[in-house]
RNA sequence: CCCGAAAUGGCGCAAUGGUUAGCGCAGCUGUCUUAUAUGCAGAAGGUUGUAGGUUCAAAUCCUACUUUCGGGACCA
């Protein structure tokens, strides 16, 4: 017996299934079923448990798992091992909240200890939660084992990475300009600096200072210009001394300016851009039109003359030499390279002067343009006592002596402690030394906005810090040469996100400072000299002894890698001379990006599982990672061993609310998973999801269109199961243990289905190989919907509640098996659990499959024989023309309970009258027509319609289209008439003739003069409208047969009760019972049909024509 | 500022450069049903974001702009 439901609950059916499948292993089971040499590898990217999971989880991992399901079906053995990131700055800021405690309180309030326990249990916060939401959509992966990234074996196989790209020279020391907090002393990330109300608006003392020219150095159209300065514009003075270079840009229009000084009245003549003159000359400068004019100026005047002298082009600039600004120092190497013009891309003439004053210790855009000029403009760094090369402000924000009155100043006042502040701060110090050398043009107050450390509410300073690098850069070209060879989906995200970025590649920043990560492992000598790169704890015990050794120690390796623990090892150069571990942690992504190996403690464990585990056949993350996990695979993967870490990735796209807005928590707008997964169920939410956009497309969320999904798709399945299947196929039971009808012994309208199936089982095998997931479902609903329910069981409802049991009936519960399961089969990877609901309903009665589970079943496969085009083109037809003739009685008000005499049907092309007499009878049964005739051209009656067959004609008539489309257009019958006869045509456009033949039109039947007629495309039928008696009577009797079904349906008749009919007398009804009393007996399970003169105890039933009698059912 | 994506009836989405731009949802009108949480038919709803260009022909290709989303601006 297949099992019959009283109504739909996906919620239960989901819940009921995923107990199914724990109590009995499935997912397990549909591992360990596929060979091991037949594996299809997937990675899973770690998700951080120490956040809520949203809705853009379930999204993100349907994708992963329906298409780790697919592949398992396709019979690949598909393990899928979980993991979890747990290190970075987002658990160290909520175990610092939890324990109110700041970095500096680490060692002091908190022991380390405490600190890396409570870091431990943050991180697994909301793993019950994860399981939870896992298990509640049914998503499949391993988490009995999963990785974790704080292990120390974990940590074990990260070292041995490092240590592979330090042996490839692919690790190095550096400078870099990072946001810095002084009063912190450390450095920020954009994590930190991204916090909400980091950024404020301070007011800031500018200056526009003048740089003044060497003359020698000056080119032709400026020799002997006197007094020249450049004009470079700065909210942050105090890196005014630190100048080294002056940028313009190249293509950017300068000018020279005659003129006085404000503050010194001295003569000047400046240069900068001439966008940006009117800005820089307002208030009191004013524009003269002659040079003389400006002769006429007095020292203190109000309004100071400026005069444009001269024009050029930023890059005519490039090379002039000009006078240091501020000399308190010069730089420690190559000064001879200093204070120079160079060119930059970045230079804009929004504001300033059009000329950036470059500094490259302090500004991240100096130091690379300082970089990329040639010969390189060098940094200014200066020595300090231990030849260090430093900057001219120290790690405590203060000047270093070198800057003579200004040294142990703070650079700004906000780094004072209490009221020790000067009244003027250094901004405004250098601003009046400016004032009076000469040397400023302008200084004003500006508000701007500036980040701010979170911690101290300071404000940062961009500083040059010591880092450790990846020179992911030397193996650039390798990168983007391997990334051709991966499949991206969408296309344009590895070609164009991923492809430029990897083209526009930096060298991979590694070092935070920081406590709870992975240390790294590389120890140091006190001069830097000599290092060493630890790979392995072997490797790592080994150092250790000979440390202990030398040093007389008795270190041992740590318990836990973690800080501060590893920190207190000490190893020794080969000299004996001690070496302490760089105090860096790596940056977390390294972490992710090396799961490939670490997952497995590879190399030190699993080198068989990880070699038939590398690399990943499929992948799949939000776009965000780009730039994130995809990018530090696909690097590691490249540096360390040559090879792409994944062959197939699909980003997927955002999940928005349904306005398109981004959710988040204090919008109100997000939408909790859990809840969405126990109103609707999981397979409705994640059907929805799939079919509604493709992955990488954002998603407007919108709950509204699941219940879509649950009432049309499901619903639709669900009773095609429950109404139609189940409950027939129990009753004549039905179990498919009769031999399989073979096809070509079946009705048409099941080679149809069975061949539109065939063709769906194809098509949706092609998407999912090719992970265009949307794509098939949307074919499987399609199917479900239009082809199988509004179609095929329409036209077949009575061979499956026929009482009778024959080969008929058995073709048709056959046919409708095999649709219902296979549509469970391509339906499973997307909706795993309704899928394997209808599955076993079909399968447990049947036994007709081995398998307990459709997970367990194979993915079908197309039977491409049982493909019949031709067949489903003949069945377009009568579904298109039952359609016509639809609408045709809808428009002349014509029931289709009402029988018609025939459908004309115009004929031009003789195979068209072998299509529709293939499937005739089921057109006139679906409109209730009589007989179908066909009206062919010789009749005469047909009036045709021609056009142009564009795709033909247009490549060869070119230019000459539109008057041949107007010519053709103007066609008369008889000229179509013509065209047919002779099969060709000159047409004559112009000079130039052509020869057209039948080809290059398009003629159909437009209309029969005098004939009900409806189109649809080339498609044309006539309705003959004419009713007689015999239709009359026909026509009623299906009236009656229709309020009898309905009186059954009231009273809660059985299905198969019999009945007694008592029918008052009737003109309206008395030809009907005469010629159609068996009919109405039949139809309604009669065993009498009596009319008499009045009805005692019955009811009243309407007929057409306001006909009202008065009826009795009784059961018999 | 740079890069990427998108823009098609009220909403969600389709449409190998080829001539009536489709489908679903919602709303409207009518209707069928002993499978319906349906279905069917009809009406209405569009200058395919704007402006140019290429072409015989553009929703589709090109350019610019506008808007939205995302990423980046050295944290990846």
């Amino acid at each position: 017996m297949y099992p019959l439901y009283k109504s739909l609950n996906l919620s239960k059916i989901d819940e009921s299934i995923r107990e199914f499948w724990e109590e009995h292993n499935i997912f397990e089971k549909s591992i360990e079923q596929r060979p091991v040499e037949n594996s299809f590898v997937f990675y899973e990217g770690p998700p951080s448990a120490n956040g809520k999971p949203g809705i853009h989880h379930v999204m993100a991992r349907t994708v992963k798992d329906m298409f780790c399901r697919y592949q398992s079906m396709k019979g690949k053995r598909v393990e899928r091992k979980g993991g979890w990131d747990t290190h970075g700055l987002p658990i160290e800021l909520a175990v610092e909240k939890e324990l109110g405690i700041t970095k500096e309180d680490i060692g002091k309030k908190v022991s380390v200890d405490e600190y890396n326990k409570a870091c431990r249990e943050t991180v697994m916060r909301y793993k019950d939660m994860w399981d939870d939401l896992t298990r509640k959509m049914a998503y499949w992966v391993d988490l009995e084992k999963p990785y974790i990234t704080f292990e120390n074996t974990y940590i074990e196989s990260v070292w041995y990475l490092l240590k592979r790209l330090y042996d490839k020279d692919l690790l190095y020391k550096g400078y870099t300009i990072q946001p810095y907090s002084p009063k912190a002393g450390t450095g920020l990330s954009s994590h930190e600096l991204n916090m909400p109300g980091a950024y404020k608006d301070v007011t800031d003392t500018t200056v526009v200072a003048q740089f003044k020219a060497i003359p020698d150095t000056l080119p032709d159209f400026l020799v002997g210009e006197e007094h020249l300065h450049f004009l470079a514009w700065t909210t942050t003075p105090w890196t005014l001394p630190s100048n080294t270079a002056l940028t313009v840009g190249p293509k950017i229009d300068y000018v020279l300016v005659q003129t006085y000084n404000q503050y010194t009245f001295q003569p000047v003549q400046l240069i900068l851009a001439k966008a940006l003159v009117g800005k820089q000359f307002s208030g009191k400068y004013e524009a003269v039109e002659d040079a003389a004019d400006l002769a006429n100026y007095e020292a203190g005047a109000k309004k100071i003359p400026y005069f444009i002298k001269k024009e050029c082009k930023g890059a005519d600039l490039v090379g002039i030499r000009y006078e240091q600004l501020l000399p308190f120092a010069l730089p420690a190497e190559n000064p001879e390279n200093a204070f120079r013009v160079i060119a930059g891309d970045f230079v804009t003439t929004e504001d300033g002067t059009g000329i950036v004053h470059t500094a490259p210790t302090f500004g991240a855009d100096d130091a690379m343009v300082a970089k990329k000029a040639n010969p390189p403009v060098p940094p200014l760094l200066v020595k300090d006592q231990q030849d260090n090369l430093v900057p001219l402000v120290d790690l405590q924000g203060k000047f270093r002596p070198e800057m003579g009155e200004f040294g142990g100043q703070y650079v700004k006042n906000e780094y004072y402690m209490n009221d020790d502040a000067p009244d003027k701060s250094i901004d405004v110090q250098l601003a009046i030394k400016l004032k009076t050398e000469n040397k400023a043009f302008k200084v004003e107050k500006y508000v701007h906005n500036y980040p701010h450390c979170w911690r101290t509410d300071k404000p940062v300073l961009y500083y040059p810090l010591d880092s450790w690098f990846v020179r992911s850069t030397a193996m650039k070209d390798r990168m983007v040469e391997l990334n051709k060879t991966i499949n991206w989906k969408p296309k344009h995200t590895g070609e164009g996100r991923f492809g430029k970025w990897l083209e526009n590649l930096q060298d991979w920043n590694l070092s935070r400072s920081r406590y709870w990560g992975i240390p790294l492992p590389i120890w140091r000598n006190e001069d830097g000299t000599k290092e060493i790169c630890i790979g392995s704890l072997e490797q790592l015990q080994t150092e250790i002894d000979k440390a202990n050794a030398a040093l007389g120690k008795t270190q041992e390796v740590p318990k836990d890698l973690h800080r501060p623990y590893i920190d207190d090892i000490v190893l020794v150069t080969e000299d004996g001379e001690p070496m302490h571990r760089e105090l860096d942690l790596i940056d977390v992504w390294f972490d992710s990006g090396s799961m490939p190996y670490a997952q497995w403690h590879y190399p030190f464990e699993n080198q068989e599982k990880f070699k038939t585990n590398y690399p990943a056949d499929f992948i799949a993350e939000g776009v965000d990672q780009t730039r994130g996990w995809f990018f530090t695979l696909h690097a590691i993967g490249v540096m360390a061993f040559d090879s792409v870490a994944f062959k197939n990735v699909v980003s997927n796209g955002l999940v928005q609310d349904k306005h398109g807005q981004k959710m988040s928590k204090s919008k109100g707008n997000a939408v909790e998973p859990f809840e969405t997964l126990a109103t609707y169920g999981l397979d409705a939410t994640r059907w929805y999801m799939i079919s509604n956009a493709q992955p990488w497309d954002n998603l407007k969320f919108d709950a509204d269109g699941i219940g879509e999904v649950s009432r049309k798709f499901f619903g639709t399945l669900y009773q095609t199961y429950n109404g139609i299947f189940a409950q027939y196929a129990n009753i004549v039971d039905f179990n498919y243990k009769e031999d399989y009808v073979p096809l070509a012994e079946r009705k048409s309208i099941d080679r149809w289905i069975i061949s539109k199936l065939n063709s769906l089982i194809k098509d949706v095998n092609a998407d999912y190989a090719d992970y265009e997931p949307t794509n098939a479902a949307r074919r499987v609903q399609n199917f479900v919907d239009r082809d199988l329910s509004n179609w095929y069981i329409r036209l077949n409802r009575k061979r499956f509640w026929s009482q009778s049991y024959g080969k008929d009936e058995i073709t048709a519960f056959q046919t409708l098996y095999d649709c219902l399961v296979t549509v469970a089969k391509l339906m499973a990877p997307i909706s795993p659990c309704f899928a394997d609901w209808l599955f076993r309903n079909l399968n447990d009665a049947s036994q007709k499959e081995g398998a307990e589970s459709v997970h367990l079943a194979d993915f079908p496969e197309a039977d491409e024989s049982a493909i019949d085009t031709a067949l489903e083109e003949r069945m377009n037809y009568a579904q298109r023309i039952s359609s016509l003739i639809l609408s045709l009685r809808k428009k002349e008000n014509l029931r289709v309970r009402q029988p018609l005499a025939k459908i004309l049907l115009p004929v031009l092309d003789p195979s068209f009258i072998e299509q529709v007499d293939g499937v005739k009878d089921l057109i006139l049964s679906e409109v209730n027509v009589k007989e179908i005739e066909y009206l062919t051209d010789a009749s005469g009656v047909i009036k045709k319609r021609i056009k142009p067959n564009f795709k033909t004609l247009g490549r060869r008539l070119g230019k000459d289209m539109k008057a041949a489309a107007q010519a053709i257009g103007g066609f008369n019958q008889d000229d179509i008439a013509n065209l047919e006869k002779t099969g060709s045509y000159t047409l004559v456009v112009g000079d130039n003739s052509h020869e057209l033949t039948l080809e290059d039109f398009d003629i159909s039947a437009e209309d029969i003069p005098g004939l009900l007629v409806a189109n649809d495309g080339p498609l044309t039928v006539a309705l003959d409208i004419t009713l007689d008696d015999q239709l009359l009577a026909e026509g009623t009797a299906r009236e009656l047969v229709n309020r009898i079904q309905n009186i059954r349906k009231s009273k809660d008749f059985n299905v198969t009760d019999r009945i007694t009919i008592y029918l008052e007398q009737n003109d309206a009804v008395v030809p009907a019972v005469e010629h159609f009393k068996d009919y109405i007996c039949n139809e309604t399970l009669a065993t009498s049909l009596s009319l008499t003169d009045a009805v005692a105890d019955g009811e009243k039933i309407e007929l057409p024509n306001e006909v009202s009698i008065g009826i009795q059912v009784e059961k018999a």
